[in-house]
DNA sequence: CTCTCCACCTGAGTGC
DNA sequence: TGCACTCAGGTGGAGA
C-alpha cells in the first residue's frame, strides 16, 4: 500500500536505527515474499553482515551492507518494515526477521504478501524490483518537455499516466489524485490531449504534492513505524481522495468518485476540467 | 503496442 | 453474532 512518502519516510526512520548494526541471525519464511532467493539464501547471505546504507528509488527500498550486498524490498500494498526490541510480541504475518548485534528486531510484515524481497550479492548487476522505473518527482530533468516526450501521445489517462512507474516514479493511487486536484486537471482527460499549460501545472504539483506528503507523512506515522499500526495514512492533508461527496476545498461542489484505469479515483468535478 | 481484466492475498467495514 | 459481500494505498501477466 505504501506510495513514495510512506518508504521515504521509513528510510528515514528505520535507516538510523539499522545503519552500522550487524545481523546476528535471520528467520526467514518460504512463502513467495522472498523473489530470488530461499530462506537458507537469505540467511546465508545477511547474517555476519552490517548494513552500511538505506536508500530508495520509487517505492523500493535499497538496503545495501558491509561486503557490497543489496537487498531490494517492495512493500505491495501491506509491506511493513521496522525496528523493535527483541521480544516484543510478533503480530500475525511477520515473514522475515533480522535479529541485530544490539539486541534489536528488523522485521518485515506483510499480510497481503504483495511485497517482494531480492537479494544481490556484490557485483551483480541485476536491477530486478527497481528495473524500468522513471525518475524521481523531485528530479530536475520532470519537465514538460520530459513529460510531452513520455505520455503526449498516449490515448490513455492522465491518472493512468501518473500511475505509471515508468513516467515518474513513486506516485500511487492517493497522490495521483491530489496531484491532478492541485494542477486542476481532470483525471479522465486523455493525454494527448493535455495543453502545455496542464503540463507545466503537472510539472509543479508532482514534486510540491510528493514533498508535503513525506512532510506530512513523517510526523504522522510514528505508530505504523513501531509496527502498532496498520494506518499508513492520516488523512487529513488529503483534499479529494477518499472524500466523495464532501465538498470540495476550492469551489465546495461535491467531490466525486469513479473508477478510472482500474483505481477508485476522486475529483472536483467544477475545479478539474479537461 | 495498447488496453482491459484479473490474479495475487488478507483484513476491515457494511448491511442483512 | 454470523455471514456474504465489497473494497483496499501495487504490480504484472493473459488475452482481446
Amino acid at each position: 500500500m505504501p506510495e513514495l512518502p510512506e518508504i521515504e519516510t521509513v528510510r528515514r526512520v528505520v535507516g538510523p536505527q539499522l545503519l552500522g548494526r550487524t545481523v546476528v541471525s535471520v528467520r526467514a519464511a518460504d512463502n513467495k515474499v522472498l523473489a530470488n532467493t530461499t530462506p537458507d539464501g537469505l540467511s546465508g547471505m545477511l547474517t555476519g553482515r552490517r548494513f552500511a546504507s538505506m536508500g530508495r528509488r520509487g517505492k523500493a527500498l535499497v538496503l545495501t551492507d558491509d561486503l557490497g550486498g543489496r537487498t531490494v524490498i517492495r512493500f505491495g500494498m501491506t509491506g511493513q518494515l521496522y525496528v523493535c526490541p527483541r521480544g516484543t510480541e510478533e503480530e500475525r504475518h511477520t515473514h522475515e526477521v533480522f535479529f541485530l548485534d544490539d539486541g534489536t528486531e528488523l522485521r518485515y510484515v506483510d499480510p497481503r504478501r504483495f511485497g517482494r524481497i531480492w537479494h544481490f550479492r556484490s557485483g551483480e548487476t541485476d536491477t530486478s524490483g527497481i528495473e524500468g522505473l522513471g525518475i524521481e518527482p523531485d528530479d530536475p530533468a520532470l519537465d514538460s518537455g520530459y513529460l510531452e516526450a513520455r505520455i503526449g501521445r498516449r490515448g490513455t489517462t492522465v491518472k493512468e499516466a501518473l500511475l505509471d512507474q515508468s513516467v515518474v516514479a513513486g506516485i500511487g493511487n492517493i497522490w495521483s489524485d491530489e496531484i491532478l486536484f492541485e494542477a486542476g486537471i481532470c483525471p479522465l482527460t486523455p493525454c494527448r490531449e493535455l495543453t502545455g499549460e496542464q503540463l507545466e501545472r503537472l510539472v509543479h504539483a508532482i514534486p510540491e504534492k510528493i514533498a508535503f506528503a513525506v512532510e506530512s507523512n513523517a510526523v504522522s506515522s510514528g505508530d505504523y513505524l513501531a509496527g502498532k499500526s496498520r494506518k499508513y495514512y492520516d488523512m487529513s492533508p488529503l483534499k479529494v481522495y477518499g472524500r466523495s461527496g464532501e465538498a470540495c476545498p476550492r469551489c465546495g461542489t461535491a467531490i466525486v468518485r469513479n473508477t478510472v484505469g482500474g483505481r477508485s479515483t476522486c475529483w472536483c468535478p467544477m475545479c478539474q476540467t479537461r
